[in-house]
DNA sequence: GCGTTTTTGACAATCGTTCTCATTTTCAGA
DNA sequence: TCTGAAAATGAGAACGATTGTCAAAAACGC
């Protein structure tokens, strides 16, 4: 495993790197397209260890993962707390929405159903007013 | 490309095995699964010309997908119109949920925000009760 | 410093899915 | 019913994202 929990949390240069690069970036990327960016910047980080960190960091839950109808999981710092996203299919650009009347209707048709330890994924997908413009 | 539209669609034995079964199980199964279940039945049909009719009968909104969190997608057979899952995260029973309220949410929120032509896609995760009891 | 423990990273392995392309099947029209 | 063009099939190769392996390197309490 890969997530240290009652062990020590050491701080490594590849660590700093990844979190660093996330709280610089805007809006969803990919493990590869992050992996590439560091190298880019010089930083020397091998993939395995951006997904690793990756993964650690979304377990923890300081970033979000989110998964496209067609490809690779995307992973985002963003706000705390539990919210969802409002995607445009064709640029990507992302809203973060909070929907409290979701949240409780969710854990309210779960409960009805009898189940419990309840969790949920929502996500929006739209065209925004930009995408549509140039589509005519 | 699979999906012809302004030609023809043509009837073979292997489309009407997979629409067969998919009308016959029960849940959600994977490709690879729904294949197996074909081979056991002894009706030969390649892998690939699974996927390619799971994928156009989604296309055509026929069936449902889902893609849980850590693994392939899930294909399914339900019921007409527009609806979400209540998924077991141990045993996999599902239930189908409306959920009126969530879909206008959706729609106003894109709205509020400029997006056009929405959709959405909504899963709920959680323990039944079975197996919450098996736990302890 | 020292030594233990964690972390790293190059590479191989895995796994679901898609592509390739020669062969087979369908089906409209003759 | 026969024929031929177009569509569909399927075995296997290819692909791409992710995970496993394991020896070498780094971190940190002492």
């Amino acid at each position: 495993m890969n997530a240290p929990q009652g062990t020590a949390a050491r701080n490594t240069r590849q660590r700093s790197a990844v979190a660093t690069l996330l709280s610089q970036v805007e809006g969803f990327h990919s493990a590869q397209e992050l992996h590439a960016m560091l190298r880019e910047r010089g930083e020397r980080v091998g993939l395995t260890t951006v997904y690793r960190t990756l993964q650690a960091l979304a377990d923890a839950g300081d970033i979000d993962v989110m998964r496209p109808p067609g490809g690779e999981q995307l992973f985002r710092r963003c706000s705390d707390g539990h919210h969802h996203h409002l995607v445009c299919r064709t640029c990507g650009r992302t809203v973060e929405v909070a929907g409290p009347a979701v949240e409780s209707w969710a854990d309210r048709v779960a409960a009805q159903h009898g189940y419990v330890d309840v969790s949920h994924t929502l996500e929006i997908f739209g065209t925004c007013r930009g995408c549509a413009a140039n589509r005519g």
